[in-house]
DNA sequence: AACTATTTATAAGA
DNA sequence: TTCTTATAAATAGTT
């Protein structure tokens, strides 16, 4: 790109050398420049001239930024040749290993999120897609097991409370016979009272104590199954 | 430096990035050597691509050579700013975060992965439901894009041939009739055969051709859209 | 992956 | 270093 061609050695002219130097640098990091704008790449750039200058450009992204990925990615090959010492550089090295391994995970979880889809083709598509519809199934499997654990729970309790309460009703009859005997100005106590059972109550069971009480606040019985889990039942 | 003047701006279409990248990659790669050699400098060049694909070069005193070489010349501008020596005890702390954040990490993935479900409540179960349905509707959405735009890619190579197919045999009868007049025991060449492209052919291009081969021999027109494609676009 | 019309980079000169 | 200019080189759009 001049006057003249140019042959690819080193150009002996101090001179020439300097300017040509000079000249191309600036073309240099220019066009880096350009690459990771247009075309969205990280780019780092280091030049040191026979002199020992430093001159550098890196994407926005910084330098270190850079030079930790680049790190990174070369583990592989790194450990190939460099047995482990506990040095300084292995653990620059593990910590290196140890994020990119979070980089990759955090991909992954970004792709079963349903993000970044561009980096993905047709099959890789696929792949994630049956992968995140097995697992929806797996997961709506296990909430119906938990829910349908969760209403036989409720219909254990729900017999037990109608036990209860017959006992109660019965006995609260055979009072009423002997105070009408003895005396008939005596107050009726409350028939409908809850008993209480304890603490065998998990987090779980708490819940569903939980849903009960809602269920009464609305006058039904605790044995119905709420509207909002029939709903996620018949998905 | 082309047929028309570029903007300095991130490319949107896709392909073009691609294509654009590719190309000014080899180019700046080929002007960081250029450098290295005309002007004696020590050069080091790493450049990763959108999808994270490492690209580099470096002047045969080695990447990390180079490198080193570097920190060891922004060290005095680090110790200003970072005068916190790096102990062995915050090696291992620093460690030891990373290591919790991919535990975290993974069981995430598992969770999202329908695994290990017995650890999470009802709530959690239907956060983690809604989160993966979402995911794959927007999965599903991407891929019926892709798809789409794959099938007008069909089409509009179908029309393509078969402009090019009817313009041949247009020819051909021409031929055909000038033959007869001339000599009239000539034989007939075959009038079907599909024209080659020559060598103008992406891969993408190239799969969509061997999907119409495929169709072919299934004896159906190359224009139908094939039905492994359906099947995924009717989900 | 080639081609080619243009733009861009730069060698040489001032 | 900077400017100019002729020319080589890179590359955008196209096939």
């Amino acid at each position: 790109m001049g006057r003249g061609r140019v042959q690819l050695k080193r150009i002996e002219n101090k001179i020439s050398r300097q300017v040509t130097f000079s000249k191309r640098r600036t073309g240099l990091l220019k066009k880096a420049h350009e690459i990771s704008v247009l075309c969205d790449a990280d780019v780092a750039l280091i030049v040191f001239s026979t002199k020992g200058k430093l001159f550098e450009y890196s994407t926005h992204s910084s330098m270190e930024t850079i030079l930790e990925r680049y790190e990174r990615y070369a583990y592989a090959e790194k450990m190939l040749t460099a047995p482990e010492i506990e040095t300084q550089a292995s653990w620059t090295l593990e910590s290196s290993k140890l994020k990119a391994k979070i980089e990759v995970l955090e991909k992954n979880i970004r792709h079963y999120a349903g993000e970044e889809l561009d980096q993905l083709n047709l099959r890789d598509l696929q792949n994630v897609e049956q992968q995140i519809d097995s697992a929806l199934k797996r997961i709506r499997t296990k909430k119906n097991q938990v829910m349908h654990e969760s209403i036989s729970e409720l219909h254990k309790k729900e017999r037990a409370l109608q036990e209860r309460n017959s006992s109660l009703s019965k006995q609260l009859k055979e009072n009423e016979k002997n105070s009408e005997q003895q005396s008939s100005s005596l107050q009726l106590p409350q028939p409908h009272s809850v008993p209480s059972f304890g603490t065998s109550s998990g987090p779980f069971i708490g819940s569903a104590m939980r849903e009960e009480e809602l269920a009464q606040t609305h006058n039904v019985s605790a044995a119905m199954i709420p509207l909002w889990m029939i709903r996620h039942i018949n998905q």
